[in-house]
DNA sequence: CCAAAAGTGTTAGGAGTACACCCATGG
DNA sequence: CCATGGGTGTACTCCTAACACTTTTGG
């Protein structure tokens, strides 16, 4: 009556202006050498959530990510060895925090653009469709967008975040009024050089003013 | 590094104008003549979605549903027998079909009214809280309100299906027009004669105009 | 002074919401 | 003819979407 329970955490990132997903290549049996979404066998002393952090943090060194419980995938030929049930999770990271360690099992994580994915192991491509399509979703309607960002941040960096995942270009305009507008940005009195232009504002996500919007329904219809 | 799974299925239906849940009595301890959530553990060869459908078939004689994986529920305490990862679902079925079959496991399964539930067993509380709020979603963006309903409806029926889920009353000229605007009903030549007074008209899902607008976005904005 | 990105306002159309009366039926 | 629930139209508001020019900076 015990089944092998293994979780999988689709983590991802904007880097390059794209939205790229982490992916380890396996270092046995079955589906050596392909790549696969990091995760492994939950222990018996650790909750589905603890697994998906450790899991993360011992093959990738990846740690302090927003983690979100996605799917359970438990058909019974989905993995070569038998049946195993995966719970997939999937996380967000900034790129700031998102280097990854050495000297972890990450010898061989790597970060893969979402438009030039290698073949996958198992049933990780149907899992990571399916958390592409979460986080199109969640980005309309609640604030994970801003677990994509450092802490201070500047407009346009917000918009590509958006634009990168929704796939699509979004107006400047409507873009600003409509974040303006939701009052959980505050305006610090910094700007961005990253750009060789004009520098940005940048701002802050001001958490707390958001929780009273929460149940309004959809926040971000772009 | 084998785990135990089991399987519970909150399944919703609507009768005498308000939602009902259906919960089975324990006969066995844990939890021994407490009331709790359908479900069971997986067995070898079934995958988790027919873990499902069998444990609501043997414990309530209740098939022919839509369902739906809702939440993997793991950690450590949730079950005093010890580690028991639980995956829930959530189902509907309409009133016409919700009838428990004699002969079955259903001995002591019965419909309990959303607002008036007894104490429940494990966690199943939690559970049944988080199946509520997912439905109350669903029915804002897809069209799982008409799983509710039988066949032909009428639109003062598929209104109060709306109306006991999201507990508020609704526009009914608003209602219709919005209904009425998505284009995925096929009126009959058919009346219902089920009130006393007007006789209503009756209506079809057609289930295949729908299909082209799911992308669209939020469809049910009430 | 030129190129590039940051930043700003207005308008038209569609959707949501609020609201009141007539119609068909059974008793 | 009356009580009950079925059925319809209109006006206002707000949100969305489309669209172009000015400002700031580095080179």
């Amino acid at each position: 009556m015990s089944i092998r329970v293994t979780v999988a955490t689709v983590i991802f990132t904007i880097r390059d202006r794209a939205l790229h997903v982490l992916l380890v290549k396996r270092g046995v049996p079955p589906f050596q050498d392909e790549w696969a979404i990091p995760g492994g066998f939950t222990k018996e002393n650790e909750s589905l959530d603890e697994s998906a952090l450790r899991e993360l943090r011992e093959e990738t060194g990846v740690k302090d990510v927003y983690l979100e419980q996605l799917y359970s995938f438990g058909d019974l030929r989905r993995d070569p060895r038998g049946r195993v049930v995966t719970v997939a999770y999937f996380a967000l990271i900034s790129q700031d925090r998102a280097t990854l360690e050495p000297g972890t099992d990450a010898v061989e994580a790597q970060w893969y653009p979402m438009n030039d994915l290698p073949q996958l192991a198992f049933d990780h491509g149907d899992i990571l469709s399916y958390a592409l399509v979460r986080l199109r979703n969640k980005l309309e309607y609640t604030t994970v967008g801003f677990q994509l960002l450092p802490s201070r941040f500047t407009l346009p960096e917000l918009q590509l975040v958006y634009e990168a995942i929704l796939g699509r270009n979004l107006d400047k305009r409507n873009f600003r009024r409509k974040i303006e507008s939701l009052g959980i940005l505050r305006p610090l009195n910094a700007w961005s050089k990253e750009s060789q232009r004009r520098p940005a504002r940048l701002y802050n996500f001001a958490a707390a003013k958001f929780e009273k919007l929460k149940d309004k329904g959809i926040l971000f219809p772009f």
